[in-house]
DNA sequence: CTCGGAAATGGGAGCGCTCCCAAATGGAAG
DNA sequence: CTTCCATTTGGGAGCGCTCCCATTTCCGAG
């Protein structure tokens, strides 16, 4: 509060006038590009100094026709889809590799209509650099937008349909067959699976891996059942598994919130978990550490999704071009199997 | 891929050509401004269909001077801190009020050093419209930048020191006393307090609400310890105070993930809850219903907390003037006391 | 002392939009 | 058929920065 003059923020003008050269020469000094003296640009920086000047980015924007901002979708139909700790990962990651590229974080939740709508016109105006796009599923009112993008997109999670040319994806076919597979060695002979949502490439992945598993150990499947990716989905899920298939001795969950549904069913059915039945999760978030029993899970490395795409995406704004990538799972193993 | 030809987007000029106006009347008619006559404000629209005409963000902002968008920063020392499943929830209800506004929304994470210097130069270079602020620590190097920033800024949480202008905050106090009561009211008489972190204010304020509480039943507080918000700070600070007062019968925690903390310590060592030791919590988040007992605790709106921040920052964009906020807390029981 | 080329410099034209303001248009009133 | 005022219209000047390009400056070589 000292001197509250309405004082407008100097320009690149006013810093060229106080240093004595011409704007130019300002900009490059700023930008330190070269062809500028030692001398002018000392005088440059002593005058930015002086004025306190920083560039206007949006000025900046106009003529470089960079907004120096990327953006990160998060579609669903409903906001309480970002609740899911995962998306926290993901930014923690993205967020660190764009501040590498010195780009900036705009984060829109495209849940209702008017938030899909200004996504689509984000897409179409260029009003960032480019996107990151997650959890699309099929058939997604955003799919379109997305292909007549003025802007580089990259999928997280690839898309149900053909792969798009930009994507990083985490090994969900892999992850379940190990998870499988680690259930099959454990001698279990009657392992299910309990599906995520089908319409997301994810679901259907590792229902395949799944399947994969079971088929190579020369078993019979169970056939694949809509699920929901949701605690309750896993509760019901298993709950109208075990009415069909008393005999059930090993789960594989889509995702640990179905896993740990699962265990409540179990445990609400009285069947001890491993001994009876023995359940592998999907994702190692923390409610995998803390449920009764921990839950044995394969982890899919969250943090370094984000991190791959934002830098997958900085790469294309910078005019390269990337290859897709496939991050790699492991199983955690804990007491649930 | 139908047609590849390199065309740039058309712009408001190529509009106004085709429809046979000038480009200000087009201005108008997009803006839908007065002054423009029904016949060419058509005649616009149509023309702006036909070339699939997208406003140019950036031109507009250089314009208006106004970016389109706020920035929530959250400032921490290390970027785990936005794992807290806390800050997608303010996300979520910021997200929802700011699409209202037609505001996009940056996310920055200000954690290592280059990304607090990113904040700083955004808010100097009027690179958002205005700010939402969270987690700012008792000298937070991002204080002093905030004070000179060239645009208006909400608190979310009031910082420690004098109240700010504009901020939104949770009745910590409030909810620590009615909590501390409530133990009380159970005929406990000597409650401890598991105290957060007392570089912030939520920390401090929460440990008032339990000391006023203790002191207005005529009992003594135990004074205040260092804590950390943490679950593995919880179960240590819980330690040290059973090792000190093994009477203790009550223990109000000042985050849940310290309840919980408490919760382990508590069953390690032998003790019921809450039949020798009822505990307490606040936030109400997740893991305060999944934990063992559920944790009794005080919930905070956390959405309502992002929504109105936005809606703080919408209005002080707008030119308005709105007061400070403190948001209710209730106490939410379950089975830990 | 002259010349040539490399380095440094600054003028100016955008980038695409908004908005002020003077000029043109259109009726209604006289 | 004027006169006047309310609208509508379009020209033009920015918003603050980048970047191309024509000039100027500087030096060492000849």
């Amino acid at each position: 509060m000292a001197e509250d003059a309405p004082r407008r923020r100097p320009t690149l003008d006013e810093v060229a006038g106080l240093a004595g050269v011409s704007r130019s020469v300002a900009s490059r000094a700023l930008n330190n590009a070269p062809h500028v003296s030692r001398a002018k640009r000392e005088a440059v920086e002593r005058a930015v100094r002086q004025l306190g000047y920083v560039p206007n980015p949006t000025a900046r924007a106009l003529a470089t026709r960079q907004t120096g901002a990327a953006a990160l979708v998060v579609s669903g139909e409903d906001p309480s889809i970002f609740a899911d700790p995962f998306f926290a990962q993901v930014i923690v990651g993205a967020s660190a590799a764009l501040e590498e590229a010195d780009l900036h974080l705009m984060l829109c939740l495209a849940a209702s209509d008017r938030g899909r709508k200004r996504v689509e016109e984000l897409l179409r105006s260029g009003g960032a650099d480019g996107v990151m796009l997650m959890a699309l599923r099929e058939d997604d009112p955003l799919g379109r937008a997305v292909e007549e993008a003025a802007m580089p997109v990259v999928f997280g999670g690839r898309p149900v349909g053909p792969a798009p040319r930009w994507y990083v994806d985490v090994d969900n076919a892999g992850g379940a067959r190990e998870a499988t597979e680690y259930l099959l060695s454990l001698g279990r002979t009657r392992v299910a699976a309990l599906c995520g949502r089908l319409d997301t490439e994810a679901g259907r992945a590792r229902y395949r891996g799944y399947r994969d598993a079971v088929l190579a150990a020369g078993l019979d499947p169970f056939p694949p059942g809509e699920g929901d990716f949701t605690e309750g989905g896993g509760a019901a899920a298993t709950a109208a598994l075990l009415a069909d298939h008393p005999d059930v001795d090993g789960v594989f969950a889509a995702n640990d919130n179905m896993g740990v549904g699962a265990l409540r069913t179990l445990r609400e059915t009285g069947r001890r978990v491993p001994d009876d039945v023995a359940v592998v999760g999907f994702d190692d978030l923390a409610v995998a550490q803390v449920s009764d029993p921990p839950l044995t899970t394969v982890h899919q490395p969250i943090q370094a999704l984000g991190r791959e795409m934002a830098r997958m995406l900085a790469a294309l704004v910078d005019g390269q071009d990337p290859t897709p990538l496939i991050l790699p799972t492991r199983l955690v193993f804990r007491a649930s199997a």
